[in-house]
DNA sequence: ACCTGAACACCGTTCAAGT
DNA sequence: ACCTGAACACCGTTCAAGT
């Protein structure tokens, strides 16, 4: 009886699935029986379960939205792209554990506005694209080691405010804000970065 | 017939295959064969494998060793710091993959002594306390997308050259050497901890 | 063309039974 | 006390057979 699954069916139905529940959760088993249907029906869309993986990454990508980082100095611009993505990768959080294993760093036309951003802000274009690499490995490592602690024995969520951990380590308790520690991995970033800019004005080559 | 097997040595074969073959490689019924066991015996020395991966971390932090970063102004002895932790992990490659589960964030002697510098470098005891979260945070998550880097499909390492590989992406191919790109990622971060001690030193309060 | 049913080779884990 | 043998409930994947 035939048609009644699409690629896109199994995509869209894998993304929401993985973002509920998390990338583990997700079996070859449960995603079939949630488009009711046999497992054995996807291998006729798909070759694996990586390919649909690498279709979730693509999907997700393409609703990154980050047109909100265009008013403002060249580093206030760069502080609202950066936020834009973490508040794209915290709706979707399965994109933090997908992405490593399928696309481990940032491109696209979100990677040359951020390059942009860096020329923008007083940056010889060869060294800005060096700069934006080490940036958007320092942002996307803080996701990866941000995702850890989700699922870490010694840290505790505090109910009802996300992103507060109760932390435990040697027999001592410390308070751990992730969003508040973001910004404190930014600061430090872009400072480092108009160092950087006040060196390149001053004719150096470091 | 009995007492052949301890804890230990369970401990010490997980550490070397894992570090040999990557993670994901070790199973149970591989890690009794090389102990030339069943894999139900093991049950009877650790109660499931994830408390295996614990001792195996706990056993590759007690390796850590720091003790080079002892000379010159504060700031050299934190990259030395710094990069002792990189060479550390570069030996123990498994590390990296299970720390993130086990241990996501560096704590214990080494996170006191980085503190230490920190304050040496000027910044008063609670703010070195923060900063130097952000700093441990920066530079893991760093390790963390590394580690995604060497499974990822778009990276093709150059033999012969560790740490170094092209880029393909968009149809475009580009060269990437992670020791450069980790310098660069320090440079930022220290130079905008150079930042903070300034601002701390002219008595704000960021 | 599209899907089911049943299998295959793997997992981690349990546990009676052996010694 | 320590280990084996055999099983259990799961994986991802394959593929003849159905419609």
């Amino acid at each position: 009886v035939g048609a009644g699954l699409t690629r896109a069916d199994i995509v869209v139905a894998a993304r929401n699935l993985m973002n509920e529940h998390g990338v583990e959760w997700l079996t070859m088993r449960r995603l079939a029986e949630h488009l009711g249907v046999k497992a054995g029906a996807i291998y006729w869309h798909f070759a694996n379960k990586d390919e649909i993986c690498v279709d979730v990454v693509d999907a997700i990508e393409a609703d990154l939205d980050w047109s909100a980082a265009t008013t403002g100095a060249p580093r206030e611009r760069l502080v609202a792209h950066i936020e834009c993505l973490r508040a794209h990768w915290q709706q979707n959080p399965s994109a933090v554990a997908l992405g490593r294993r399928f696309r481990p760093t940032a491109a696209g036309r979100f990677t040359e506005a951020g390059q942009q951003l860096l020329i923008d802000m007083g940056l010889p274009a060869d060294e800005a694209v060096e700069q934006w690499r080490a940036l958007i490995w320092m942002v996307i490592g803080f996701f990866y080691v941000e995702d850890g602690v989700r699922h870490s024995t010694h840290h505790h969520p505090i109910e009802g405010e996300p992103g507060r951990y109760h932390v435990d380590v040697d027999d001592r308790r410390s308070l751990l804000d992730t969003g508040s520690l973001f910004a404190r991995v930014v600061t430090l970033a872009l400072d480092g970065l108009d160092a950087a800019v006040a060196r390149a004005r001053a004719g150096e080559r470091p």
